[in-house]
DNA sequence: ACCTGAACACCGTTCAAGT
DNA sequence: ACCTGAACACCGTTCAAGT
């Protein structure tokens, strides 16, 4: 049976939670598919537009918080739920963070959090940018917990980890604090 | 003559510079620097440790805000000029992101923040935090800015830009207020 | 429509041997 | 001490040709 892109993208992600980013090749993709590089670039134009579908297919794990939710109510619930997701899978921070950063695929998670706080009163470009803080902040921890993770786990640094929930928590607290006292809400 | 540690490192950070990221590799830079790949690794064990290198001498840049300096003058000062000199650099936020995340080097350039914080009563734990935030979201937003500005070179998206400089002062100054509201300061 | 075969133009890293 | 020569084990991507 011919290959489809669900199958190619599942495989990638297969890869990605099994063997991390590195080994995620098209190459490796290829043999794990048992055909020939040149194959995949039928399905996908490159590897960029490949790693965005991956990309998507994970933060489509993470919980929209619906259009009635309240938003300080949403906020850290979202903040925390992304993290677990880009903790659950190999690499998901640094996948997450160049794919968001380099704009690829739709990749816009912070969308419902811009809804809410729209609807909450505040004006669109702010909404946009609290949203975006918010964004920055969770892929930036969970980077940083992710790589020490693996240092640990490679034995290079000691494992005394600060709790990054809680740091996540906390940086997400001052936010939200802040669009209180300087949207009034 | 032979090569020192700094002649591999000012090419290297000149390469960065002049044709990006993606072309400063170890062959490229031997190159440049008329000698063979082989001769790097007498200088620097691998490429991490180069690039990390390269990344201090970068965040060198930033101006220290002193240890008399109030915490929230300080904190957008300073996030402000690290996206001053993050953009000053071809790839500069990318380059530090990774760094930053995967520890290389020295690569504490919240340090002096979370001096002031301390100073100012914020236990030290939370004082890390709220530097840490401050770091993640000054790198979030240069990082989309500067990827933003190499899609709009390339042409492949238009240019209608939102000011990212102001957009990471409101997150900064939600930071902020979120820490007086916070911590009582 | 979908894939193979084969190539092109690269990588980072290692290491014996040279000076 | 510092570098060369040469190799090892890879990459992403393209594209004529096959079925």
């Amino acid at each position: 049976m011919a290959l489809s892109r669900a199958d190619v993208l599942a495989k990638a992600l297969e890869i990605l939670d099994t063997y991390g980013l590195a080994d995620l090749t098209m190459r490796r993709l290829a043999t794990a598919l048992a055909v020939q590089p040149g194959a995949l670039y039928w399905h996908y134009a490159n590897k960029q537009e490949l790693l965005a579908a991956v990309t998507d297919s994970i933060l489509a794990e993470v919980p929209d918080p619906g259009p009635d939710a309240a938003w300080n109510d949403a906020l850290p619930t979202w903040a925390l739920s992304l993290r677990s997701v880009l903790l659950a899978h190999r690499d998901g921070a640094e996948l997450t963070s160049s794919a968001v950063a380099l704009s690829l695929g739709t990749l816009r998670p912070q969308e419902p959090l811009v809804r809410l706080l729209s609807s909450a009163g505040v004006p669109p470009a702010d909404a946009e940018a609290i949203a975006e803080t918010a964004l920055h902040l969770t892929l930036g921890l969970a980077l940083d917990e992710q790589s020490r993770a693996q240092a640990v786990a490679l034995g290079v640094i000691g494992g005394d980890a600060p709790d990054d929930q809680d740091r996540l928590a906390l940086g997400i607290d001052l936010v939200a604090r802040g669009v209180s006292a300087r949207f009034g809400i």
